[in-house]
DNA sequence: GAAACACCCCGCCATC
DNA sequence: AAGATGGCGGGGTGTT
């Protein structure tokens, strides 16, 4: 049984204390037997008042936390790390423990001197303040979450959740990590190095002005695309295309062409028999092994399992014991 | 898996 | 004066 502790701490938020719970607390998915056991740990064993007016109780202490094999840290109150736990957090990495922090949580680890030289990452708000304090911290404040060297750093609130399926991925493969993602009803995979935010949340001129274009893009989606194509359409020059859609979209074109394109193959994949190979082709993927390769790369399973676990349920009954 | 090829995309900067 | 534009260079990425 793999253990996980979870750092909590007082005023720490509930639901970036809460993340690990729900996916490492959850029973494990089909096929899977050795699943994991999480504790709340702390230091000190007097009630703990969370954010919000909770008030956690009965948890485990601190010696637990450093005996476990994988150890979560949500938050630093105040941005603050408490000595008892950086200390408590170094010593875990020292036996060989998995690090995560979700949120501020980096600011644990980092008072540990586990970050120093690495690549990490927090919420947004406080990344300039975390490569203030620590300056040999690269810090990427637009990515949801890094690993470097064994220690994984991730952004805010949400973020964490796609950090701990990333864990469940790594540990049972793939289709365990969706499994989880599914009874949770949130997207199988956000790769780790996507922005934490959309630069222009609120539509703006601009992200209507490209709307149409980006319906056009949809329409031929299964033909290549260039941005030379995006540009021509939209009546601007290659170089400002890629900028303005940037702005209205968070991304790149061949990102975004990209996104929409497994997304498309993902929904063949589940709700028709289309075979993989014309699949390929409808999804503008190119060849059936370059179409392979990249959504291999991009979800972590092969086309054909993701049908095999994914399948609308009542087509073709699944192999259920 | 390697290699060739096309295309991407981002900093730079003169220009509008 | 300030901001948007778009050509260019070339390391990076994707496809065959």
């Amino acid at each position: 049984m793999h253990s996980v502790a979870v750092a909590v701490t007082p005023g720490a938020p509930l639901f970036e204390t809460s993340v690990a719970f729900e996916v490492f607390g959850m029973s494990p998915p089909d096929g899977v037997a050795v699943w994991y056991e999480v504790r709340a740990c702390a230091v000190g064993n007097g009630p703990i008042r969370l954010a919000s007016g909770f008030v956690l109780d009965g948890h485990h202490g601190i010696d637990d936390l450093v005996g476990a094999d994988t150890v979560i840290v949500p938050a630093a109150p105040e941005l603050e790390a408490p000595p008892a736990l950086a200390e408590a957090v170094r010593t875990a990495h020292d036996r060989g423990a998995r690090l995560a922090s979700i949120c501020s949580g980096a600011f644990v680890l980092a008072a540990a001197g586990l970050l120093d030289g690495r690549r990490a990452t927090t919420h947004w708000r406080y990344a300039a303040e975390l490569a203030r304090r620590h300056p040999s911290i690269v810090v990427d404040p637009a990515v949801l979450y890094v690993e470097d060297g064994g220690i994984f750093t991730s952004a805010g609130t949400a973020a964490g959740l796609d950090l701990c399926l990333e864990l469940v991925r790594r540990d049972h493969g793939a289709a365990a990590a969706n499994a989880v993602a599914r009874r949770l009803v949130v997207p199988p995979h956000r790769d780790g190095g996507q922005a934490q935010y959309v630069a222009t949340a609120v539509p703006t001129g601009d992200q209507l002005g490209i709307a149409p274009l980006l319906e056009w893009a949809l329409g031929r989606i299964d033909r290549p695309i260039t941005v030379a194509d995006l540009a021509a359409q939209a009546h601007m020059s290659p170089r400002t295309l890629v900028r303005r859609f940037g702005d209205a979209t968070g991304t790149t074109p061949l990102r975004w062409l990209t996104m929409q394109r497994i997304r498309l193959a993902q929904q063949l994949l589940e709700t028709t028999e289309i075979p993989v190979e014309r699949v390929a082709g409808l999804s503008g993927l190119g060849s059936p092994a370059n179409f392979r390769s990249r959504f291999r790369q991009t979800l972590g399973v092969t086309p054909s399992a993701y049908r095999q676990t994914f399948r609308t349920p009542g087509r073709t009954p699944g192999p259920r014991p």
